[in-house]
RNA sequence: UAAACAGGUCCCCUUAUCGCGCUAACGAGUUAUGUUAUUGAGGAAAGUCCGGACACCAAAGUGCAGCAUAGCGGGUAACGCCCGUCUCUUCCGCCAUAGGUGGAAGAAGGACAAGUGCAACAGAAAGCAAGUACAGGUAAUGCUGUAGUGAAAUCAGGUAAACUCUAUGCGGUGAAACGUCAUGUAAAUCAGCGUUUAAGGGCUGCACGUCCAAGCUGAAGGGUAGGCGGUUAGAACUUUUGGGUAACCUAAAGUCUAGAUAAAUGAUAAGGAGGUCUCUUUGAGGCCUUACAGAAUCCGGCUUAUGACCUGCUUUAAGA
């Protein structure tokens, strides 16, 4: 498995995203905080992932974009953990909840955590047959 | 030496590993996917304040209103931008005067003999109500002159970043414009027939004017979500020739220079370079690479934010 990114695992259809807000369940590990759903219908990829930074937090289109670069990289080196554990497809969606500029270590750190966890979770809930 | 002002340059670099967007080639040959190569943020990409290009809107109508501009000349696709110049204002210097001259900075610099309004102090009075002293004059009277107040006195003057007038310009909406493909069920679209002019809607705010609108027949296909085009070769950039005080124009040669769309341009490591601090004065070590800030149809300006370096010049402070 390959630690790559590309376009198609880009969560980017608008219908998906207002589903998420809606319906999806949610992980906390501050301050990241995971959005997912269980997209039931078989996909393409296993994961749809999309990263977002709240505009209020953070006014500077620059820094948002920073922040939004440290998660896709930290999600990108370590999705390789939760690919080979699960079955079906799901739709991500990481926010920033913090303040202040992150570190980037500190962003793989909570990245780390919170993967853990939804695995924990989505087993429980889907026991592998 | 520091600060301010003006102009210019730059926005760390290289390599390796992992990764992202566009394009091209190869493989595949419809797509998907893979490999390789090329290339990939700014001077302000920002604010969206002006001016255009481009596109559409029912005849993009007419009048009024509204808005913008305002010496003169030039530049430009165009401008409210830029350049030159005159005039005025302020400050400084000199000559030495009630001015001249040099420098710097600034100017929303058309018209107050069309009308309306406003005006501190003084003054009887700065328009509608009056009048002091002296002299002249009369039937009589501020009727006339002088004095007095003031920058200005039944006569004008000042003021238009006061109304206003004059001249010139301005239709509206903006890439979520607009075109197109596939899907394809309407109350929505188009064409023809046709009705009432009552309400409503559209055409810029208002008025006029004008268009649409019930129903029937036929055609074509909408909305929502999505793909593609528009979409990056251009009023482009670089270097030189010639013209011009300059803005800028002209000619030649060369270059291809981001095109994303929940939105690419990143992460880690090493080295170099630069800055700064400490020890010390060959040198060593630590820290930082920082400011403002992220293209979204594209240009020309303006405004605002802001780091480093270089050049010029002026004033101030310090030193000699």
């Amino acid at each position: 498995m390959s630690s790559k990114f590309p376009k198609k695992e880009k969560l980017k259809s608008e219908i998906l995203i207002r589903g998420i807000f809606e319906e999806g369940k949610s992980i906390t590990s501050y301050p990241l905080k995971l959005i997912y759903l269980d997209l039931k219908a078989p996909a393409k990829v296993k994961v749809q992932c999309g990263v977002t930074v709240p505009k209020r937090n953070f006014k500077s289109a620059v820094k948002r974009n920073r922040i939004k670069r440290l998660l896709r990289e930290s999600y990108r080196l370590n999705k390789e953990q939760i690919f080979n554990n699960i079955e079906g497809s799901f739709a991500f969606l990481f926010l920033y909840l913090g303040k202040e500029m992150p570190q980037y270590e500190e962003v793989e750190k909570q990245m780390r955590v919170i993967l853990k966890q939804f695995l924990i979770r989505v087993t429980n809930e889907n026991p592998i047959k």
